[in-house]
Parts: structure tokens; sequence; C-alpha cells
DNA sequence: CCCGTCGATGTAATCGATTCCACGAGCGCT
DNA sequence: AGCGCTCGTGGAATCGATTACATCGACGGG
């Protein structure tokens, strides 16, 4: 592969009027200019990226570290990084830590080694030694959908607990009291807060949320399945269930039919994080969305701000209900049925929240 | 952040001892060892990869250049390399092309310019200059899923022609004749394959696949919408439509369902590729199933091979069947509704093909 | 006409590793 | 005792870029 010593040597230049043309300095006559871009045209010469980067201290490279690929909330992510980042003029690599911290650590390490120029995460974990260092040692980062507490990293997130409320507001509307919710891991913050904030709801119209109706999960099917048996199995099972994400929803929906019950007619589902499939399913799921696409490029702003040494601030956005048909049907003959709605019933007003 | 100088000083050697203890060279004094050992602990002191991948002129980095991050069968694919590649010692970099050839060239050229050390590409079109050319240079490159004919490089795909055929004898059984495809791009080989395997499996049951029953569609979901309306506003619409890809098949039961039609009473549905989700649609889509794991595996050590200067060979894996319910009710009362089932029925003497 | 300035260019240092080569110490063998 | 090895080590070249600094010629103003 031709260096630029090759394309000086062919132009009949130094190596440093080379660099000059590729970077266009000012000071280059066009002679010396035309010459060049024909030597390097005729090379099919390309600067080392590698090179470059050690000597400029720049990789133009941002590192995504994801919880799991397969989850399509996270490929849309990280989809939406990646185009907000070569906008910006820089690469990603993606590592996927598959919900495991040693696999977390391992592509935070790589990319660190890597010299990247800014890292993106969503934890898995409530924050290995490793990851805390490289925040304190000044790796410019970001926090994405989830983070850690007490860095003083960015964190670019959607808030959902109003959509948390409208969706309670929706469940009661339709009769449901038992209710219950298939939990993320409690070391990430989604998997607490989403457990919390529909405790709240719950709160507000006087519903409870009993031990026996928080089944913990982890964020895959496997576990939405399990968790939803142990449900089904209960004396009294809950009335509904309320997947702390798109994977988990997917198991339970499995294990409801395992069991030759039917949705939402024996059991109604629920699930944060839509996904396109969730239209195609029978029946069609209501979920909670959050909107990735934005999310992932606030990130990806925030990312670029600190690296390039502006502030870089965190971001909330809103969540909002999208109701279809996995609670029952909504509202008779809904024209429009994969829609947002706002909740037509109000709590009973001794529990109303104030403001 | 620390360089190796700083731990040569630290532990009071030289550089080259230095490197020498961490590359594990046999020619080091257990004391120095340990002193540098402990300086690196000391100073937290990690190898900077990208002066390292200068001087060795390797990056163990292997690029992977996908059509489309957001269809579960790339990101499946993706993760099974990542897997491979990891075990084999190397790191993946993800370029999604989005089926588009300007993007893909960008990555393809951005992944050469960071000199990784091999390519895997699933191309979205007959050939990019630029790939032809890198083929030709001799950097180490496989092609997965995809490939681009008459340029001297592996390819790791699976055969579906078998598998058509099965679909095509489970459509032939339950009494389907008017067929329809709705193809992928012409320049993949992908998209070319699926239609003439299918059109050669019907040719065996006497049926014909005419030009209206050909809908071209580009992988994505919209043109399966577009595509299938087409197909319904014929005078005569065929009883079965049949998908080159999963998302596409997705816009294929949008359309359907939009015309208030129902899946598979009104009309038949296949895919090809087969998806987790696909089991949880309704109704659920009987699909072909590659081996998408495997593929990755396989191209991944077809890559390492090349890179290490072995052969590197091509290989190819059967897909299967996948019956569900989408083209009818495959047989009475059906047991077990998910899983690969041989065709019960042979066709017509006359036409079936020798051997 | 001379000197300062500016534009174009080349030389060489530098980034952080790896690795070839030389050197000195220690040891065994004759 | 002297020779030749091996072992451990350091010095320095090298990878391919960028860039500070030096140089040189041309040009314009006084």
């Amino acid at each position: 592969m031709a260096s630029i010593k090759d394309v000086a040597a062919e132009a009949g230049v130094s190596v440093a009027t080379v660099s000059r043309v590729l970077n266009d300095h000012p000071s280059v006559s066009a002679d010396a200019r035309t010459r060049v871009l024909a030597a390097v045209e005729s090379l099919g010469y390309r600067p080392n990226a590698v090179a470059r980067s050690l000597r400029t201290d720049q990789t133009h490279t941002l590192g995504l570290v994801i919880s799991d690929v397969m989850n399509p909330y996270f490929t849309e992510l990280a989809r939406s990084v990646e185009e907000e980042a070569r906008a910006l003029g820089y690469s990603v690599i993606i590592g996927n830590a598959d919900e495991r911290p040693d696999l977390q650590d391992h592509h935070v390490r790589n990319l660190l080694d890597r010299r990247i120029d800014g890292l993106l995460v969503s934890p898995t974990d409530g924050g290995s030694p490793l990851m805390l260092d490289a925040a304190r040692a000044g790796t410019p980062m970001v926090f994405v959908d989830r983070w850690i507490p007490g860095v003083g990293v960015p964190v670019v997130r959607s808030d959902g607990r109003a959509a948390v409320r409208d969706l309670v507001a929706h469940l009661y509307g339709l009769g449901h009291r038992r209710v219950a919710i298939i939990a993320g891991p409690a070391a990430t913050t989604t998997g607490r807060e989403r457990v919390e904030a529909f405790r709240e709801a719950l709160q507000e119209y006087g519903l409870g949320l009993p031990d026996a109706y928080i089944g913990q999960g982890d964020f895959q099917a496997e576990s939405g399945r399990r968790v939803t048996e142990g449900f089904l199995d209960l004396a009294e099972p809950p009335e509904v269930v309320f997947a702390a994400d798109n994977l988990m929803a997917l198991g339970a929906l499995d294990a409801v039919r395992a069991r030759g019950l039917r949705v939402p007619d024996d059991i109604a589902l629920a699930a944060f994080d839509d996904i396109p499939w969730f239209v195609h399913t029978d029946p069609p799921i209501t979920a909670i969305a959050q909107p990735t696409g934005e999310l992932g490029r606030a990130a990806v702003r925030a990312l670029a701000d600190r690296i390039e040494g502006r502030p870089g601030e965190s971001v909330t956005l809103p969540a909002r209900l999208v109701v279809r048909r996995s609670c029952g049907e909504p509202y008779p003959a809904s024209p429009e049925p994969d829609s947002a709605q706002a909740p037509a019933v109000q709590p009973p007003a001794e529990n109303r929240s104030h403001r």
C-alpha cells in the first residue's frame, strides 16, 4: 500500500508538501497541488488513518457500548448514533455487551486502547471500576438510556414517568386492578426506575404493587417467560403483566400462549420500549415508545460537544404511550389503532397527585 | 495517558524491556519483569493500540459491512461474527450500508483507511470499483450472504434452493396455484437467486411465474407494502405472496391488513429469512430459515484463514423451511407448529426433476 | 538599490509502540 | 586461562503521518 513518501517521490516534492495538499493548507502552489493530486490519483493513495491518529492524537471515532444488539431498541439507537456521528465527521465502533458486565468491560477496554475520542455507554450494571476510572480520567463520555449516578457524566435518556401514568390510566379505565410487572435488573437505572414509576402511578389510582407481582427479569426474552409462568402459577394471577422491556414482553407472550391462554382476554400485556414488530404481533402490543432516534442524535451531539471542549449537556426527552390491543379493546371501534392517546380516565380524586 | 516511556522510567528499565515484558518475550529477568509489571499497575498503563498497529502493520480488527442493521437477520449475523472474531482475537467494526451503495463505499473506504486486517462484506450492489480494487489489491476479504461473482473472493452463504422447493411443495399441497414473489434488488445475488429458485421449483409443479406476479422490491418494508398493493389491485390477484426477505414480508402483511383482508384466508404469505418475531405475528409466518449464526462463524473463520495465510474456503450451508400458519393450516391439528417439516406432497410425476 | 515581508518548500522532530543489533556479564568446556 | 555461548539489556531505527522551523526567492516600498 502506497505511503505518503511514495506520493512525494512520484510528484517530485517533499512529504510535507503532500501532507499540506491533503489537509488543504493554504500555502501550496497551484502547480505542486496538481502534481500531488495526480500522484495520489495514479497511486491510488489513501492516507493511513493509524499513522495520522498516532500523530494527531485524534481518531475521529466514537465508541458505543450497548447492552444488547439483538434488542431492536438498541439497534435503532445504534443506527441513529452512527448517522449523527457520520454527519459530524465521526465514525462509530459498536461494542455489544449482551447484558454481561464482563463483556461490557472488555469492549470499554478495547475502545479505550484504540484511543477513541469519546465513549457512549448504556451501562449493563452499576458501574465497573474500569468505567468509573475512565470517566474520572477525563475520557469524554456520555450515558445513553441507562446511566450510573454520581459520576459527572451527562445523561441522555427518556423519561417514562408520564407515559407510565398514561398506561396505568389506560389499564384502570379498562377495569384492570391486579397488575404485575416484570422488572429489569436492579443494577440498571432503567430496571429500577420503571418499577418505581409504575408503582407511583398505581398508587395514584389506589392500586398497590405487591411483591408477588414484581418479577425479576434481566431484559431477555427467556426471563420474561419464566417470570410470567410464575405469575400464572399464583393462586390469584394478575390481570395485567407489564414488561419493562420489549424482549421480556415477547417471552411473556410465549408463556401465556403456552398455557393456552389468550391476550388480552385472559391476561393483558404491555411493554416498555416500542418496536415496529409490536404492530404485527397477535395481538398488537400496547407499549411505551421512546424517541429513540432523537436520543441517539442528542447523545452524539452531547458527546461531540464534550470532545470539542464545549459543555455537553444532559438531555431528557419524554416517552409516550402507544395504545394497541394487548390490554383489551381500548375504546369502542377505535378508528386509528396505532397512535398515542391521552388517557380517557381520571384517577379517583382523593389519590390524584397535586399539580 | 501514560506511555511506555513512563513505564520504563518508573521501572528503571528501557522501553525495549517494557515491550518485551508486555509481549512476553522469553529473555527478560524475573526481576525486571516484576518491576515492569508493578510500574504498569501503578500507572494504570495500557498499550496504545494505534501505535502498536502502526509498527506491526496489524490492527487485529475485522471490518463487517452489512446491508441493513435494522434487519434482524443482519443483526444476528453481526452478533455471531463478533463472537467468533472475539474468540479468535479480533475486534469487529460494523458498517451499515442501509442498502445504499454510496454508504457501502463510505464504510469500505473508512475501514480500509483504518487498515483493518480483513473485510467481511454482504454487498448491496453488483460491486463498486472501490471494492473490486480492494479485492484485487489483495485485501483479505470474504463475502457473506450476498456476493459479487468473478472476483476471487470466498463466499459464505446458505443455499435456499432445497428449502424453496419444500416451500413450493407446501404451497402446492395446500392447493395454491397462483403464486407471486416480491423480489429483492436485481443487483444483489440473493435478489436474483431467490426468484430463480422459486421459478424453478414452481416449474417442477407445473406452475408458472408470470411477470405480473414478480414485484420489484428493495428488501425494505415499504417496498413490500407497495408491491403487495400492486398484486391486490390485479384483476386476478395471487393466492400466495412470497417475500424475498423478512422486512418486505412485514410490509406485505401491512398492505394486506390495510385492505381488511386476512392472512392466510384471503391471501397466503411466506418469507425468506426467518426471525424470532415471526412466531409472534398474526398469523405466525412460514419462512425459510438460514443458519445465520453458523454463517457468521464460518465467514469469520474463512477470513481469519485468509489473513493468516491459509487458503480460506467458501462455505455453503443449507437453509430450511419452517412451516407456520401464514399459508394455511399446514396439516390437520399439527401438534408442533414451529418446526421444520418435510413436504408431504410430491409434484406431478411428469414434472418431477430427475435425480 | 536594499531590506523586510510573504509565500512556497524542505528538513527533521515527533507520536508510541516493536524489534534488530550490539554489548557486557557470566558460565562451561577444553 | 581463554574461547565461545547464552542471556539480559539498552540504543536506535522504523512504521506513516503532521507540523515547527529554517531557507530561499520574489516582490514592493522607501
